[in-house]
DNA sequence: ATTCGCAAAGTTTTT
DNA sequence: CTTTGCGAAT
């Protein structure tokens, strides 16, 4: 602990040791606060606290982690809880959903299956709904949410038009979430938020359960994170925040950038730190970034200072098009790196709005730098996963109707629209879920013999997944696949889509795997599910390879990069169009420049267009506002016009000035001096890789046949197998942890369903 | 039940 | 210009 304090700045000192009362730590970028969190509560621990009284908040899986792994390098095998405030909404939640109206296995929705949810609701409302989208009643019912503004408390305002709508859905929304035993993202901050209102006792004493509370990114909080956190520290107020109002960027998304700007005057006697010192940039970025930044009003005053070298110049450049941009940076990056001054990971380039990586992937791929891509949702949005997990939903909770008709009739079994239809009418009529009613399809009238049957088959499926019991997950899914022989889907195919999709099946077995090592003991189907729907996997973001990271400014937050490429700095892009004309959306904007820019900590540069192609048109670009705000003398400004005078304010939005420029404005970098550079291995795109995989497994299988001894590692779900007594059979189930892995095997001589511990077994890969 | 074609929209994104 | 989703046709 002492060697921890020495090697601390006084500001970070006060705020590691600080124990008792409410405090709220101003953390400038790279201010090391990760690291004076994790000091804090090692001192917290130190000082006789228990872990369990400690509650370690975050908005992110990405910062939860980073947490957990530095507090595991101080104080290893510690229990301090350690997780976004939806997981921990959720685990309190399923504690005492009762106290809601849910049962404890309820289903989280994710973005889509609340739309699906939210429609089915607005069918049974039957009126039609013509002056708004379900995207947009969707929004506007989250933004209550969010606000603490429950279904029967939502009135709409006079005369607007989507509040009378949403008015009249969200109710009927929220019923056909209870009825489907779900709840939405902004549910469980609200269900939980609302569960402390009106539970005295329960509140107080988690209260007094979570005495010590920290909230990083509190710049980020909602009402209802606020109303959550509030509740549990009143009697022992005893909570500690963390952020930055310069770098809050998600006001968009209900953020309430008050909450830190009020919390002094929130709480008695709050300590105010404030981390200002930088250790992460050059004294020419950070007065760039700071410079920028000043021109917010809506903001606590912070001096930003480093005791870092000068280093470069910020660099803004102006490029001709944006295949100049692309290919210049590429360039700057290639040369770079064949020089051996950098490496690929060395470098970022951030941009406002995801569809302005298109030209910097070509010009990264042609010069042969390798890149990986940051978009924000993937693995388990695609179809195929909610699929499989669909089954696993309905076995969880049976009153879930958003999967159950994802899956009724996926992979194809003859059950058509029609069908579900009057399947939904009857379960409508009688008041059933959709299983129920599906379980009384002979009795339907409605439905012929064909479609009873088929659905009986359907419900069949279902009962016998059921019927499994409290395996492992990994074994559950097996079940399904060998159920529903979805798997043989795409097995055949030689399309490359569907040996992406297979390969991601695979994952999906090795993801549950993993779960099932850390979750022993088997059945933990809820969990799973929780998990799967609260984890994105920007999350798992390789920070190890070695490739040039391309990603949105939103994205960057929380990273640092050596050199950083922030481009097209033009107006209506950032600013975006739709923020430039509200002041607070502007100032929005600003912050999230200066994130991006405060992601550097040697070299930066800005760039921007003379005229950018967008939606199959070129325009004339207007240089961002917010160009004019730096402190241009200090940077290195290159190429026309930007290098003059035209950068003052007459010129400002006049297109006019910019054709005069010419066409082939200054490069900074002449790309085909590098087109040359042998290409370093490229960037592997994800069917590279389940070429990769299939061949491994192919060898690792082919070995296994030679070898007398197999490890139970090299037996997959689905394989085919041969034991000397039953002959050849398939593997339709696996479970139970490395040492005592079960297979499950159907065999093609008609015995079924037979278990094998591998370790002790003679069943082998067929090969 | 699947496929094809057309229309419409196209910030940012967590959970 | 692109992508994506829904609806109509086979």
């Amino acid at each position: 602990m002492d060697d921890l304090l020495k090697s601390l700045t006084q500001p970070q000192r006060e705020a590691v040791l600080h124990v008792d009362g409410p405090m709220l730590m101003l953390a400038g970028p790279g201010s090391g606060k990760t690291r004076v969190v994790t000091s804090r509560i090692v001192n917290l621990l130190h000082q006789g606290i228990s872990a369990h009284q400690i509650l370690a908040l975050t908005f992110t899986n990405k910062a939860a982690d980073e947490m957990k792994l530095r507090l595991a390098r101080d104080v290893p095998d510690t229990n301090v809880w350690v997780g976004t405030f939806h997981r921990f909404a959720a685990r309190l939640l399923r504690q005492h959903a009762v106290l809601v109206g849910l049962s404890e296995n309820y289903t989280i929705y994710d973005t889509r299956d609340s739309r699906q949810a939210l429609l089915q609701a607005i069918e049974t409302l039957d009126f039609p709904i013509t002056h708004a989208t379900p995207e947009a009643i969707q929004h506007a019912i989250s933004w209550a949410k969010n606000n603490l503004v429950t279904a029967e408390q939502y009135s709409a305002t006079r005369g607007h038009e989507l509040g009378s709508i949403v008015e009249r859905v969200y109710p009927a929304y929220q019923k056909r979430l209870l009825e489907c035993n779900a709840v939405d993202f902004d549910d469980l901050l609200l269900h939980t938020a609302m569960l402390l209102r009106e539970n005295p006792e329960l509140r107080s004493s988690l209260d007094q359960r979570y005495q010590y509370i920290l909230v990083d990114e509190y710049q980020d909080t909602n009402l209802a994170q606020y109303a959550i956190v509030r509740a549990l520290s009143i009697d022992y107020p005893n909570l500690s925040v963390t952020g930055d109002p310069d770098q809050s960027i998600y006001g968009w998304r209900g953020a309430n950038l008050g909450n830190i700007l009020e919390f002094e005057k929130d709480f008695a006697n709050v300590k105010v730190v404030r981390l200002e010192e930088n250790w992460r940039s050059t004294k020419s970025i950070l007065v760039v970034a700071d410079q920028l930044i000043s021109n917010n009003t809506r903001r606590k005053h912070k001096e930003l200072f480093t005791d870092n070298p000068q280093g470069s110049p910020v660099r803004l450049t102006c490029y001709t098009t944006q295949k100049t941009e692309a290919e210049g940076i590429a360039g700057q990056i290639a040369g770079a790196i064949h020089s051996g001054r950098r490496r690929p990971r060395d470098f970022a380039i951030f941009y406002r709005i995801n569809a302005l990586s298109r030209s910097l992937e070509f010009a990264l791929r042609d010069l042969g730098v390798p890149y990986q891509m940051i978009h924000g949702l993937e693995f388990f949005q695609r179809k195929e996963i909610k699929d499989v997990l669909g089954y696993l939903q309905v076995v969880n909770n049976p009153r879930d109707d958003v999967a159950l008709m994802r899956i009724i009739n996926t992979p194809a079994r003859a059950i058509g629209k029609k069908t579900v239809e009057r399947l939904r009418a009857h379960a409508i009529r009688y008041g059933l879920s959709m299983l129920n009613a599906a379980r009384e399809s002979g009795l339907i009238e409605s439905l012929n013999k064909r479609a009873a049957v088929a659905v009986a088959k359907f419900v069949a499926i279902i009962d016998f997944l059921g019927a499994v019991g409290p395996v492992d997950v990994e074994e559950i899914l097996g079940h399904v696949l060998s159920q529903t022989a979805y798997r043989e889907l795409f097995t055949e195919s030689d399309d490359p889509q569907d040996q992406e999709r297979l390969a991601n099946i695979e994952e999906l077995l090795t993801a549950a795997r993993q779960f099932d090592e850390q979750n022993p003991g088997g059945g933990h189907f809820e969990e799973f599910l929780e998990q799967a729907s609260l984890v994105n996997d920007t999350d798992d973001w390789e920070t190890e390879t070695d490739k040039v990271t391309l990603m949105t400014m939103h994205a960057a937050k929380g990273l640092e990069f050596p050199a950083v490429f922030v481009i097209a700095v033009e107006e209506g892009l950032l600013p975006h169009e739709r923020s430039r004309h509200d002041p607070s959306q502007l100032e929005e904007e600003r912050r999230l420049l200066f994130v991006a820019i405060t992601r550097a900590e040697e070299e930066l540069q800005l760039s921007l267009v003379k005229k950018r192609e967008f939606r199959g048109q070129t325009k004339y670009v207007v240089p961002s506002s917010f160009l004019m705000e730096l402190p241009r003398e200090e940077m290195e400004l290159i190429g026309a016009p930007l290098g003059g005078d035209e950068l003052a304010e007459e010129s400002w939005g006049d297109d006019a000035d910019w054709n005069e420029a010419g066409d082939d404005g200054e490069v900074t970098f002449n790309v085909e001096e590098f087109a040359e550079t042998p290409p370093p291995a490229s960037s592997s795109t994800s069917s590279d890789l389940a070429a990769t995989l299939t061949t491994a497994a192919e060898m690792v299988s082919e070995q296994a046949a030679e070898l007398p001894q197999v490890s139970p590692d090299e037996f997959h779900q689905g394989m085919v197998v041969r034991h000397p007594e039953y002959g050849l059979g398939k593997i339709v189930a696996l479970g139970g942890g490395s040492a005592r892995r079960v297979a499950t095997v159907d065999f093609a001589s008609g015995a079924r369903g037979k278990k094998f511990i591998l370790n002790a077994s003679a069943l082998r890969p067929a090969t």
